[in-house]
DNA sequence: TATTGTTATACTCTATAACTATA
DNA sequence: TATAGTTATAGAGTATAACAATA
């Protein structure tokens, strides 16, 4: 009866690369001063967490303190982000978007987002329906980094 | 009314790339001689396409063909695939699955079935049945390597 | 001593360009 | 000339280990 677990983790390792090609693929295509997938993740992530530390950023996307440093590095070089010094702790760091980041983070967004729409079109309502579903179970169970259970 | 097609747009962007996260951690955490997600996809595409060639994988995975030859050199020199050159024409490759490839491969796949498997678990019989049947529905509409459209 | 970041180093995945061998 | 694959090279993304600076 509650097999069907293990249904569907078979399936969802099945498809959630072919998923994930897709968007990258999608990404990597927009000729231009385009984001990569983790780029995008970032941008987003400070998007919504104005001033976030490095740690932090790194915990909530799940990659090593000096993956971060690096990637953050490259953003603020590419004048997508800023890092400034924390006023009361100066150890840490006060990261944001800039003006130009926002503008490029909502740019691919929108043009993935587009792209994804248009393979999404062959669906009926009610598959999309299902669709919108399903993602909005998973969202929860693979958003705290599962590592820990 | 269609509209929900871009908030499905937007949901698969949000979730996807959490999904892939939790899935390669998983994969990099057994120690021992496990897989990267990459190669877990080429050896389960041997697995079904004994004999086939480079050029057919790296269009299979999506992969271009320098790339494929790497990850192919790789998993030969780990005694997971052959690679043998094809009777009729010589510039051709055979690729398939040592035995132990086959064995190593299984392992993976359980071993990260199993984690995904326990993940799930919190899950309803009826958000199950609606995840399983949305992997369904998009397993089709991103297979065909959607470069095309 | 503990915390926050950065630097050094290395490995995997990926691509494009140039090349070799066969057809 | 065209096709199948490999080699050379380069760049992104990732990690661990060692370090520096601040608390």
């Amino acid at each position: 009866m509650s097999q069907s677990t293990e249904d569907c983790a078979k399936v969802i390792l099945e498809v959630a690369p072919l998923v994930m090609r897709a968007i990258r693929t999608e990404m990597r295509r927009h000729r231009g001063p385009e984001l990569s997938v983790p780029q995008f993740r970032i941008l987003t992530y400070l998007n919504r967490n104005e001033g976030a530390s490095l740690s932090q950023a790194a915990e909530h996307i799940g990659l090593a303190l000096p993956t971060m440093s690096k990637m953050i590095e490259g953003a603020v070089s590419r004048g997508l982000a800023s890092r400034l010094a924390h006023p009361s702790d100066r150890r840490r760091v006060a990261l944001s978007l800039t003006a130009e980041g926002r503008k490029t983070l909502d740019r691919a967004r929108r043009a993935t987002e587009a792209q994804m729409t248009s393979w999404l079109q062959r669906l009926s309502d009610g598959e999309k329906r299902t669709v919108l579903e399903a993602m909005r179970i998973l969202g929860p169970v693979f958003s705290a980094p599962p590592g820990g259970a």
